[in-house]
DNA sequence: CTGTTAGCGCTTTCAT
DNA sequence: ATGAAAGCGCTAACAG
């Protein structure tokens, strides 16, 4: 058995306050008192039990992360989003729990899981659009912070990259390429990004004074036979296409595959831009040119606003916006080369 | 604020004991109470505070999952692993608790630290076997499992994929394909698998009378750059080889690339098997035969057995040994074609 | 500066 | 079948 509070009393013969009190750094307490009772929880091995500390102190000290959707969300996505939580979560003595529903509960019910755990607060990832309970969010008095979906209140807010921007970087290096035909493979509708990327690509477009009938865009639902199908469909009905801007590099692949079984060559006869570098895309053949996201960064800040929230109730919580780069790989190349 | 048993004490008219019994199921509430309490607690939308209800019952509900050596243990793998954790660990009403450290703790700190949050055991992965630490595990009063060491104890049990037999699928491939001389890209040394790997190979050879000098053998660390030296360095002083086993699909890609990279093609030249299965090995070019892990299994099995112990002080953890299984793809072809 | 008293929300003897 | 009382390990007024 752990030594308790009353151990280290006994031992040191003070007070299980005064015990309390200098173990927590209060500063009323001798420095004497507090050397005495320092080398006795050091010799009892003493470590605070944090459940008995939260019982009486209501104060949170973990997290919870809400990985809905495990199909959409990838793999390499949520573990470098976990790893920046972790360590932002850590530097603030917090804790970080995980959960991983595919049944999406109600707020009321997510709320009401974290509470009774002692949770502070969550992160919740993979939230799809068409979520009834979306819009019960801003108003929950339980701190939220949401990944890639846009929700503000006063104890919610959202991280993202600029989509918008990340799409249009991929418009303008496919331009700058000099491709003016440029088709895009969206993901489905109920992801908040594909709209913003959607507008990326509208606004790249409009600002080169291009062309992009509503045709030239597919919707996929972000796997990569939509892909595959995707690429198939736009250069059938759209064989003046010289460039694609896919958006996810799961579907980018798919859709190389299918343009190079379709006997194009990539990037000769077509190029490919791909969204997320994920890890494959350095891999594939040729590499994928794309559009990276700090998904670490992006955890920690996610875990940041978090903590901030809990730690401080009058905190109004930021949405964070973070920057996107282009990295150019194989898959792209001179237009009509 | 959340209702608490008080609350539905008073309004059902009950002491807070009564409730308290009747909300856990015990047979001495009668069946006429029992409903009153529980149309109480259901109308002040009443959740048992977990926090308190631990402090008093001393009963773990939660696991650690402590992932070292972030660079080693890859992406996919954790997350199937933690995916596989989640679903049992729900089953069974319990959480997951994430700890990512660097540092490499001592047991007995690594202990200290779940017992202060109330955890009853924990999954530890990324362990080399150079940790000093690794003799203390199994005298430890507290419920572990280990990814891929073995190790055994009264509490203490290790999950892993057997490696022997995988490895020795990929020789019994390539041998099938009409290979003899086939060298073998291994991880470093600090890793159990590498020897279990190699122990599978050896095996492999052996049961075919197969020639495979020490030097037939390159240690690699598991990283892409190392599998791209093993393969320059092992077709350099061997280029009567035909084939190559890599012991993870990482350095199976740079092996890939180097070897196309001196003119060999493959499976023409060279057939190449990974290990491992991960997400982009069907992505590279030729796709990768590999030797396939479930890491959801895994993570689904380390968590039954952790949790059986902490259920059961007298559960004798077993050790789980998954089978795994061979993924023909396009790196190996017939011999000598 | 230090100790006494109370209580966080819950479970659990032990009576009744 | 039900309730009173004690206590898990800790912190927080409030006195002194």
């Amino acid at each position: 058995m752990a030594a308790t509070l009353k151990d280290v009393a006994r031992l040191s013969g003070f007070s299980v306050t005064t015990v309390s009190r200098a173990l927590n750094g209060h500063s009323d307490v001798s420095e004497e008192t507090r050397k005495k009772i320092m080398d006795a929880a050091r010799a009892l091995d003493y470590v605070p039990n944090r459940v008995a500390q939260q019982l009486v102190t209501r104060k949170a000290s973990a997290i919870g992360l809400y990985s809905l959707d495990r199909e959409t969300f990838q793999n390499q996505f949520i573990t470098l989003m976990i790893s920046g939580m972790m360590d932002e979560v850590t530097k603030h003595d917090f804790n970080l729990l995980l959960f991983a529903t595919q049944r999406l509960l109600t707020a009321e019910e997510m709320v009401r899981q974290c509470r009774q755990r002692g949770l502070g607060g969550a992160v919740i990832s993979g939230v799809r659009l068409d979520e009834a309970w979306l819009a019960d969010l801003p108003q929950l008095e339980f701190p939220i912070v949401l990944v890639d979906v846009p929700v503000q209140g006063p104890k919610a807010t959202y991280v993202s990259v600029n989509n918008v921007l990340g799409a249009r970087q991929a418009v303008e290096h496919l331009v700058a390429l000099g491709h003016r035909r440029i088709g895009m493979v969206n993901g489905h509708s109920a992801a908040w990004v594909s709209h913003q990327r959607f507008l990326g690509y509208k606004q790249g477009m409009e600002a080169h004074g291009l062309a992009f009938p509503e045709s030239y865009v597919y919707e996929g639902d972000f796997s990569k036979e939509s892909g595959r199908r995707g690429a198939e469909h736009l250069l059938t009905a759209h064989p003046e296409l010289t460039a694609l801007f896919v958006a996810s590099d799961l579907m980018a692949v798919g859709a190389l595959e299918q343009l190079q079984a379709m006997g194009y060559t990539v990037p000769g006869d077509l190029s490919v831009v791909g969204f997320d570098d994920q890890d494959f895309a350095i891999h594939v053949s040729p590499p994928l040119t794309t559009i990276r996201q700090d998904m670490y960064t992006f955890g920690r800040l996610a875990a940041r606003e978090l903590i901030a929230m809990i730690n401080d109730p009058h905190y109004t919580p930021q949405h964070v916006d973070l920057p996107c780069t282009l990295v150019a790989r194989g898959s792209t190349g001179p237009a009509g080369s």
